[in-house]
DNA sequence: ATCACGACCTGGAGGC
DNA sequence: TGCCTCCAGGTCGTGA
């Protein structure tokens, strides 16, 4: 579900949460992606009693940093959510994680499927943690040009959009974005990568910042299931230029835009004017 | 090493 | 109403 805007959204509807001491953690038990169980006790260990002091991200990592050396690394998957509650709210289906703060609010974490991650980091070793040491250029965070995306291409044969959504390269693209940059770029998501020319990786690295950037702006793209920490849904999905528009006009030229299927993902693309 | 696929899990939408 | 199939903002393990 949230790719970089949404989480980037998160994080800034969560700030309210920055000054908070934790008086307790709950958790459901229920393992998440790869069956992990959520380390409950280490939770507690690292997080009762500690005050939240700063949020940050890396793609879609979220770091709830607190006065001690421990920071909670989320990762909200695919239908993750992490929301700011009364703690006399009723609680959602599928919460899996809460923490209890003294002036009697709770930062809860839900996720229906469980695809989402739930973990501890060391503060200013953060990069160390597994999640977060693979992770390639945060387009938000750091200069994301032409030359970066050029020179990690090489020696690749991969579709387009396969780079765009692997996160050892650029992090925080997903699948929407990815052919909402490839729209932008006027690039085939099917195009391969040894096509793929310093002036097109110019072009490229726009549209991934432009698409990121615009999707930010509107608070994130809730298609079915995203919101931020107060509940509210994005309103980007009403501006995507070309995901989901299988058979509407393309907005640059009007052919119909076309759908297929990259690595099992829908893909979305205009015939004529993506012309590589 | 790189690449593409299937699996993981739940729920909503649409067809019959 | 109910039951079925398909689809979904992600990632990882597998096998070619």
């Amino acid at each position: 579900m949230p790719e970089l805007p949404e989480v980037e959204t998160v994080r800034l509807t969560l700030r309210p949460a920055v000054g908070a001491t934790i008086g307790g953690v709950w958790t459901s038990g229920q393992p998440l992606r790869l069956n992990r169980p959520i380390p409950t006790a280490a939770l507690r260990r690292a997080l009762v009693g500690r005050r939240i002091t700063e949020l940050r991200r890396f793609g879609k990592y979220l770091l709830v940093d607190t006065d001690g050396p421990r920071s909670l690394l989320v990762h909200l998957g695919m239908t993750g959510r992490l929301r700011i509650h009364r703690a006399a709210d009723e609680r959602a289906l599928h919460t899996h994680v809460v923490l209890r703060f003294e002036d009697g609010r709770e930062l809860r974490y839900s996720d229906p499927r469980r695809f989402g991650q739930v973990d501890l980091a060391r503060r200013g070793a953060e990069r160390d943690h597994p999640s977060l040491a693979v992770l390639g250029l945060d387009p938000l965070t750091e200069r994301l040009d032409g030359a970066y995306l050029h020179d990690r291409a090489r020696g690749k044969s991969a579709s387009l959009k396969a780079f765009l959504m692997d996160q050892g390269i650029v992090a925080g693209v997903g699948n929407i974005y990815a052919s909402e940059a490839l729209w932008r770029a006027k690039l085939r998501p099917t195009a391969r990568l040894p096509r793929l020319t310093r002036e097109r990786a110019d072009a490229l690295a726009r549209g991934i910042r432009d698409a990121l950037r615009h999707a930010l702006a509107k608070g994130g793209t809730s298609l079915r299931d995203f919101v931020d920490a107060d509940g509210v849904a994005g309103e980007n999905a009403d501006y995507l230029l070309v995901y989901g528009r299988e058979g509407a006009p393309c907005r640059r030229c009007r052919t119909l835009i076309r759908r297929s299927v990259i690595q099992g993902r829908a893909t979305f693309f205009c015939p004529r004017c993506q012309v590589l």
